[in-house]
DNA sequence: GCAAAAGTGTTCGGGCTACACCCATGG
DNA sequence: CCATGGGTGTAGCCCGAACACTTTTGC
């Protein structure tokens, strides 16, 4: 039975501005390797795995700059093809300026997610991941089923030849931790320059969360996690934007 | 590098009851071997691990009624005193009056936590672990700390020979862990019968969160996640309950 | 002036907290 | 009738949702 470990990388990157008076938008991606998948490795005998995993992370991305955390333990027969194995994953997030000298072997791949259809069992979500030279799409399904009277969450995909199971299970994981972390940690923060406006800080919240926020109330939520400072980011023909930084004073969560 | 998993079990005893006209108490106990720890296996060849940890979790208990999900994958060389290991934790629950036949090499102890200080980067507890056989106590440090711009936990612990690292952060995580899910997933009602008053749940709630709660609020939190019959509990001198069940309905946490 | 985004204030409703009170039972 | 817990109602508070409105900039 082997043991090995993955990665899988978030960023968020900003596109190309195309009208000089709007504001640059911005896109989830995620780090794939030539065959789809995300990087993975042998572990590192007698070391912990956090820290190989940041090493390794760093080691592709070219920055020390990283939000990592355990993501999970796979080790359901069904997602492998050939022999068993035990996988843990890594989930890293990145802000994509300080990415230097991405190796060939690995690219981003912008993400969208399009739910077309959701009741109280099951969820239908449409992905696409798409860079310049390449994309992919396919479609999976979440259902939440008892076993044992325990309530779990089933993934299935219907094009196995777009993607395999065990890939887009660990997307699908990423995201929604992600979802919970943001509210909670410096998470959202790692996809960020040090200074940013709440603009760019509700950016990232809603490529997250995969939806829009009201923009008073989304001040008024994170203002305790954030600290204004006096200088302004100004991006276009309009009113500059005060910047601020993380409060480093904030801590949640402290059971 | 070998890879096991273990088992951290959970059950919530009734001690016998010592005044007619009063509730019967309950306690959190956790399972552990003769040498202090929690079970530990190998890991099953070609087989998805939570099915073999539900499995001898079962064989260990006697019951297959059991809440179970991954806890944490454990890698860390400061944990070990001899090789290297990976170890994945699974938390498991269990009604006591369901438990058949415990082998002797396993005993539940009842756990004591007391806060002893707590500030904005550090609490420190003291743990009670106890049975009609043995006493162990120590006292355990929990730290936030800053690792490349993450906010990380660390746990210490004082006296060494009482415990290991490794099992007191384990113990410490579950915990932390069912206070979340208690809030949303059936994790809470795993620990009692069937049918259970409202009073039962709550102090589930309570030995679980440590501190009492307002008797009218839980009610209204819980109301959804729950079903009236239309039996009475009579437990002593005192009104009878309604009883109550889990209510299949109650979905959330649905991304 | 206008488009675009920055930034702020106000109201409404739901949920949590604290507290008060009545009900049913066995001894 | 009393101790004990079962069970319910209400008032206050905070937080999030929805919406409206003002300000600042470059073109």
């Amino acid at each position: 039975m082997k043991t090995r470990y993955n990665l899988i990388i978030f960023t968020i990157a900003e596109e190309e501005r195309k009208d000089i008076r709007k504001r640059k938008e911005k896109t989830l991606q995620v780090l794939m390797d030539q065959k789809d998948q995300f990087p993975i490795f042998d572990v590192d005998e007698g070391k912990s795995l956090r820290d190989t995993a940041y090493e390794k992370a760093s080691e592709i991305l070219g920055t020390q700059n990283l939000y990592i955390e355990q993501l999970y333990t796979w080790s359901d027969p069904k997602y492998y093809e050939e022999e068993p194995q035990i996988i843990i994953t890594y989930l890293v997030t990145v802000n994509q300026n300080l990415v230097k000298k991405l190796k060939d072997e690995y690219q981003f791949f912008r993400i969208q997610l399009i739910e077309q259809e959701r009741d109280l069992k099951r969820k239908i979500q449409e992905v696409k991941l798409s860079n310049e030279k390449k994309q992919t799409s396919y479609r999976i399904f979440t259902k939440n089923e008892e076993w044992h009277g325990n309530v779990i969450y089933q993934n299935e995909i219907e094009d196995s030849e777009q993607v395999n199971l065990l890939t887009a299970t660990i997307l699908h994981t990423a995201i929604k931790r992600m979802r919970h972390r943001i509210e909670n940690t410096k998470l959202a923060f790692h996809f960020l320059e040090k200074e940013f406006t709440l603009s760019e800080l509700q950016q990232v919240y809603e490529l997250l969360l995969d939806r829009k926020l009201e923009k008073a109330n989304f001040r008024k939520k994170i203002e305790p996690m954030v600290k204004k400072t006096n200088r302004v980011i100004s991006e276009a023909a309009y009113r500059p934007a005060q910047a601020y930084r993380y409060n480093d004073q904030y801590v949640i969560y402290w059971v």
